[in-house]
DNA sequence: CCCCCCCC
């Protein structure tokens, strides 16, 4: 089979012109050594018409060719290229995102007979006398063959086999933003971000003077212009020349390091546009110049810093690239921030903490209706460090425990209940469920978004009052009084119960069937015996426990009911308290329908059934002559109302998830 | 060039 080529693609793509994902055959392929150590691969590639042979293979994928995926002849779709020209005006499309349609042996040879391309006004090039790996290198400077963290591995592994997607840019964080939407409408600068000034703005009065910036010359804020302004997601190793226009969503405290290598100070700040996110880090001498200037929450243009790849290690934000500054970067400050976006938010419920794995990073905002004294602990590498705990509710009614550390936990202030948003907290499963910051976090009190009016409205009306359920449990006795949801069929999975000791598991289910059959038996009437008595022939009532006889008995339940929840069903017993629950009726009134109204007793069992509740069960393996059987008893049954109805379907959704 | 993410 032959494939299609997307003719006049080499020329659009050495033009600049658009064209998206070109289909062209690779011709020739050429190992460029360089003295570091680190290859380059490259390809002179055809459209059927023309050839070109300046095109550089991106060192991130030379794996590919390394590995005999791209040989000459194969067909590939370019995902991604970028189009570098050198000094003498040469041009250079180096590949960053490449799939291989068709492998070499399939598309038995060379396609069309394409003819080089030569633009007007340039030189002609072939694949002998081309383009040197230092003429490349010095003018994209990094990752180049010279520079030697280029040797840095990609640790996501691109697509390795045919037909992967082998762009490193390929999702922008910010196409799937619920907040991208609006952008515009909240006003970046008066978002309060704790590290600065804490409580400072309140969600409910909003000062109309942080809504205006003060204008000033436009002198003095155009930035120095050394190329011009691209978005965070165009920034790639191979531009130098480029400004970016940016607010600064994070900034670290400045720290100090000392190791084999050296010392010295740094600092990191995170920067967002409406493209996307990065890192920065600056060390030394930058620390020095742009530590103080740089604020977050404050758009700045960003131009001359070296753009690498990101260690993904250390490195949570969505790019695969970060930015170190050096001794010709410029920062400048920005006053017209329109349109560049303020922290990107993807909350999730405090309710649905619980279906999440440990560890991941998430966006959460509440309003802590409560927080601890701040407290000094000391690290495992003795190092002191303030914390606090603050307790978050949101509208799921569910409350969780985050800790705030260091500068953060010190100035925290709980009073009047602030709305407390957070990007990048990590969750634990401390005590159940927990939050802790990390050094990347953002903490916002009273943040001007949306999401932070919403909830400071629900709580001033009814949140305050809720009966909220928490994921944390801390403390003493009541860290076992978290409840251990389990489904029917986990019961049975986990063989609970089966190790002679009793374990307690919460379920949400339905009646299906009760048995009236045998419910209701004649007990002793005296108050802490409910052993069964014996009629007698001369109409007295005798209970062998107590050695005596009763003119009268009581009536006591032990009901057999069968519940069903959507993956399985469970047969469960239910003593007296329990089953005059789910009855809705006393033992008593029960015994007297039974001997006085067939109907009406028969009618309350119909009654009982296809009800839902939130059954709290021990499960015990029971010997009984000799036979033993799992057996499980309701200790509890509580009513489900639409909020834990809901937890139910979320806790239930996550496991079908992740079961399939 | 860093890369610490802490405690119960």
């Amino acid at each position: 089979m032959s494939m299609t080529l997307t003719h006049g693609a080499v020329e659009a793509l050495v033009k600049g012109l658009p064209v998206y994902n070109p289909v062209l055959q690779l011709l020739n392929m050429r190992k460029l050594n360089s003295p570091s150590g680190t290859s380059r691969y490259r390809l002179m590639m055809s459209d059927g018409q023309r050839s070109f042979t300046s095109f550089l293979l991106d060192t991130q994928l030379n794996h590919l060719a390394e590995e005999n995926l791209l040989v000459p002849n194969c067909v590939c779709k370019l995902t991604k290229t970028i189009l570098e020209t050198l000094k003498d005006g040469r041009r250079v499309l180096v590949v960053t995102g490449i799939e291989i349609l068709q492998k070499a042996e399939e598309t038995g040879g060379k396609i069309g007979n394409p003819t080089p391309y030569k633009a007007d006004d340039e030189t002609s090039q072939s694949m002998d006398s081309g383009t040197s790996v230092s003429e490349v290198s010095s003018s994209a400077a990094v990752p180049g063959p010279s520079d030697t963290n280029n040797s840095t591995p990609s640790p996501r592994g691109y697509g390795s086999g045919f037909g992967a997607t082998a762009s490193p840019m390929k999702t922008s964080p910010m196409m799937t933003s619920p907040m991208r939407a609006s952008p515009m409408k909240a006003s970046p600068m008066k978002a309060s971000p704790m590290k600065t000034s804490p409580m400072k703005v309140s969600p409910m009065k909003a000062s109309p003077m942080q809504a205006s910036p003060m204008k000033t010359s436009p002198m003095k804020t155009s930035p120095m212009k050394t190329g011009s302004v691209i978005s965070i997601a165009k920034l790639n190793p191979y531009q130098t020349n480029w400004t970016i226009k940016a607010r600064v969503t994070n900034k670290s405290n400045v720290r100090s390091w000392s190791n084999s290598k050296g010392e010295g100070k740094l600092f990191s700040f995170e920067i967002v546009d409406e493209s996307g996110e990065i890192r920065l880090t600056a060390f030394n001498k930058e620390v020095d110049r742009f530590f103080t200037l740089l604020e977050q929450g404050k758009v700045y243009y960003i131009s001359k810093a070296t753009v690498k790849i990101a260690n993904k290690q250390f490195n949570r934000l969505k790019n695969d690239y970060e930015i170190t500054l050096h001794a010709h970067s410029s920062i400048v400050l920005c006053d017209d921030s329109q349109g560049v976006p303020t922290l990107h938010f993807d909350f999730v419920p405090i309710a649905e903490l619980e279906n999440k794995e440990k560890d991941t990073i998430l966006d959460i905002i509440g309003v802590c209706k409560s927080a601890e004294d701040v407290s000094k602990i000391t690290t495992k590498t003795s190092r002191e460090v303030s914390k606090r705990a603050i307790s978050l509710i949101d509208t799921t009614e569910t409350v969780v425990t985050v800790t705030l550390w260091g500068e953060e936990a010190e100035k925290f202030n709980c009073t009047r209940e602030p709305v407390v948003a957070i990007k990048g907290a990590r969750l634990s499963d401390f005590g159940g469920r927990s939050l802790s910051t990390l050094f990347s976090s953002t903490v916002m009190v009273n943040p001007d978004i949306p999401e932070a009016f919403r909830l400071r409205a629900w709580y001033d009306q009814e949140g305050y009052a809720v009966e909220s359920q928490s994921l944390t449990y801390t403390g003493s006795a009541s860290s076992a009084s978290r409840i251990n949801w389990k489904t029917l069929s986990d019961v049975k999975n986990e063989q609970m119960g089966q190790d002679e000791k009793a374990e307690y598991f919460s379920c949400v289910a339905t009646v299906v069937y009760t048995r009236k059959e045998n419910c209701l038996y004649q007990a002793c009437p005296s108050a802490d015996c409910n052993k069964k008595v014996i009629e007698q022939p001369d109409g007295m009532y005798r209970c062998d426990k107590c050695n005596r006889q009763f003119p009268n008995f009581k009536y006591r339940l032990i009901l057999s009911a069968n519940l069903a929840d959507f993956g399985d069903n469970q047969w469960v017993t239910c003593f007296q308290e329990t089953a005059e629950v789910l009855l809705g009726h006393s033992a008593d009134t029960l015994g007297h329908l039974r001997d006085t109204d067939e109907t009406a007793f028969e009618e309350v069992f119909q009654k009982a059934n296809f009800t839902t509740h939130i059954f709290k069960n021990r499960v015990k393996l029971e010997t009984y002559n000799d036979e033993s059987r799992v057996k499980v008893t309701v200790m509890e049954i509580q009513p489900l109302d639409h909020r834990e109805y809901s937890r139910t379907l979320l806790r239930n959704i996550h496991k079908l998830a992740s079961s399939t």
